[in-house]
DNA sequence: GCAAGGATGTGATGTTGTAACATTGCATCG
DNA sequence: CGATGCAATGTTACAACATCACATCCTTGC
């Protein structure tokens, strides 16, 4: 009470917790992770993340049912994300090849494209390094 | 308990099931429209999609949690889904410029892909013809 | 026949996501 | 200053998706 009641939104808060992390995070998780700083909800986090979602700062990975930041909110076209089986971190890149080979997978099909998902999963360098073969 | 017990094993049933739909199936939809034929919990619906996911012909569309059979068990290269957003149809296509980006973008970052999740969601020439503008 | 192993049945439980509706904080306008 | 409106939040309940643990059944090879 001694300050401000609501100088930031939940949205804040939970885009602030997103950011700088390599993995991604469940909303569940970010509920319990962020119950000290009054979320308290499951709902309450995935409006936020809703939010967060439609301004593009934030991505959701879809093979995860996780959340994470978005590297670069500017960027206009598909981000793609590699994903590590091993260590689990999620690395965002945005390349002009794929979106040009969808965008011309797309005029042949006739389909209009609004929203792409490209997840790749498979192994990061590091790990592939401690693990060369199994 | 008139004739054979159990010809069929529930993955192929299953899978007779999935063929020649438009829309992917939730494994709950599958167990639902399989209960007539002796298929009873979701663990088994379950148990059959593992199977028929490793040996390829079924595919899981990730962000729709639900499956889909394959156009072609042979294909090698990572399969595009086109998904329309109005009335559910998915299409399954395999492209070569789409699988060069991605190995580019992999060898790039040193990154091994293992499996690749590419999904469009959008709009099919059908959809866009009928509702042309919102 | 009978053991071994794969497939199935069953029930409980865990995880993810939404619906519905009440409330609060704050800005604006008459 | 009260009325109004709106976005964010709180609360409860529930729907949808997925897995676990353990018992049982069926087939196959011996």
């Amino acid at each position: 009470m001694a300050d401000s009641p609501r100088r930031k939104t939940h949205a804040e808060r939970v885009f602030e917790h997103l950011q700088g992390r390599a993995k991604p995070l469940s909303a569940y998780r970010i509920l319990e992770e962020l119950r000290g700083e009054g979320v308290t909800a499951a709902t309450t986090v995935y409006r936020a993340l809703d939010r967060l979602v439609a301004s593009g700062r934030v991505h959701r990975i879809e093979s995860l049912n996780a959340f994470t930041a978005c590297c670069d909110p500017d960027h206009d076209a598909a981000p793609v994300f590699e994903i590590c089986e091993d260590c689990g971190a999620v690395t965002e890149h945005v390349d002009a090849g794929l979106t040009r080979s969808i965008a011309a997978l797309s005029s042949h099909s006739g389909f209009t494209p609004e929203h792409c998902v490209i997840e790749i999963r498979g192994r990061c360098g590091a790990c592939r390094a401690e693990a060369p073969t199994i």
